[in-house]
DNA sequence: CGTGACGTTGAAGAGCGTCAAGAAAAGTGG
DNA sequence: CCACTTTTCTTGACGCTCTTCAACGTCACG
């Protein structure tokens, strides 16, 4: 019975949604610059149309009525939460730049960490239809996240099908995804399993222009990784050290590189047909 | 390295969709009664429209739309492949009545179920959206499945807000019973696991009247568990020991009694919050 | 040069897998 | 109804993976 008291992060970011300070308003022009964090430039919704286009190609008129969405974006520091587990929220949440993670608690410390958003990810789409979240939010880095109510989210969807549908197919990625997981926790080994999720965890930062070479940032520490993987920290640790000695990964300094891809494949059975991504993912303008 | 040679289906059911025989049209009055099996009676979408209930009673209007779906129906033996892994399919499955699972196959033998579906479910809302499926189908008793074409389900949803809607709320539950799957097998042991699995299944069968009391029907095999569990079948043998010995449960004859919901609940960490079921969930005409 | 977060390593043990052999059901055909 | 076969369940013995516990190393930072 594996047990940990950590607690995840001291500093709780208030959780519910919009209004309490250090927002930033995305329509208005002149939003005062109260947080000296606030830059212009990175908070356009780019990441979210580069997503959604994951199914094919958005239209100019959809692409701006991505881009004019009413979002409060709001920059949060690493290991803060974000939404805890059973509170509503009136808004959805996009990842604008920045990593995330859904969690749960369960009894006497454990966790276990559900997902993984990088970004152009939304990690809440669910909370569009369901009132009870079953899962907290938390930061994995300093995140920069967007926040649109539900209602201008589904006046996007009524105004334009294409991206419904697009909305659709994340909200289906996401299970997909979730369910690649659960085969990793009941029938890989944690080498298997830790290559699934490095092996995954590149493709989908590739995709989002977040790969340099083979290499990506991991932001996640060892406790981190172990509640992703169903493992503990000292076992992630042997793990890692095996993978970094079989040649197949380097991971050193927050950043992962992996030195044999083919081999990391073969040791996860990983087959990426299951993110859907278009092609290589790599620069596609 | 846990393997198995177990094929899970001699004779698979041609896998694809309608055209193969043994189908039976909703749509016409005169169906020829080919099969023995075919009773119309049976073959009401009166499950789906249940389901779809979940969020608030639908209207009359709404319900006709439902029970008019140009659904073809097929009765499959227990224990045959609906739905290859790879396979893109042109319409969605409704259980009407029985068991199926989603499973995917992993190297030498390992399988893992990702999914259990009861009447009223759609396993398979994600082909609606994505044309890749990642996981495979097979029944895990005797089951009556509608089968409606994409283009129908799309029509049904422009056309009733509300069930598009009940439609999403459906997807995203799904998603919610995997993150609450992998939170067990990450960080739960065998008897919660097991406890846990009994808590969901008693109460979405009872949400779908299929539960007589405490007891529900368990047409899983001890094999079958181990791949939902994660577990060989000889620990899911000893684990169900344990849990009939603390005077949990009574599984005999393939039918599942739940002796004490308190106890089991505890030995779970079960909270249905996730399930999204209204109420208790037992008979709403 | 503490102090705290994170990583690394060893030793011992629990939980679950593997192998193997029977026992009990459940389906067949007479 | 009884043999017979086949499937499913059950139990024991043994071993491996991973956990637990504890100590120590390393690095950043004030």
């Amino acid at each position: 019975m594996y047990v940990r008291f950590q607690v995840l992060s001291a500093g709780i970011v208030s959780g519910h949604d919009p209004g309490a300070g250090g927002w930033k308003e995305n329509t208005s022009a002149f939003s005062p610059p109260e947080s000296a964090l606030d830059q212009t430039a990175t908070h356009s919704l780019a990441p979210l149309v580069q997503k959604l286009s994951g199914a094919g190609p958005l239209s100019k008129a959809e692409q701006q009525a991505i881009q004019g969405l009413p979002a409060k974006v709001r920059i949060v520091e690493a290991h803060q939460d974000i939404k805890q587990g059973g509170e509503a929220s009136a808004s959805c949440c996009i990842v604008l730049d920045g990593w995330t993670c859904a969690f749960q608690m369960l009894q006497e410390g454990r966790r276990s960490i559900l997902a993984i958003s990088v970004p152009g990810d939304l990690p809440d789409l669910q909370s569009l239809h369901l009132s009870a979240p079953d899962f907290s939010m938390a930061t994995l880095t300093q995140a920069t996240l967007a926040f649109v109510p539900h209602a201008e989210m589904h006046k996007l969807m009524a105004a334009f099908p294409t991206l419904a549908t697009a909305l659709w197919r994340e909200a289906l990625i996401t299970a997909a995804i979730h369910r690649a997981w659960m085969a990793g926790l009941s029938r890989r080994d944690a080498r298997g399993r830790m290559a699934h999720l490095f092996c995954e965890l590149y493709l989908r930062l590739s995709a989002a222009d977040r790969a340099d070479g083979y290499a990506i940032p991991m932001p996640l520490r060892q406790p981190d990784l172990g509640d992703a993987l169903g493992l503990t920290s000292v076992h992630v640790n042997r793990t890692l050290r095996d993978l970094r000695s079989e040649g197949l990964i380097d991971l050193r300094g927050r950043r992962l590189e992996i030195r044999d891809w083919n081999g990391l494949c073969a040791a996860a059975e990983f087959d990426p047909q299951y993110l859907h991504l278009s092609a290589g993912g790599h620069n596609e303008a």
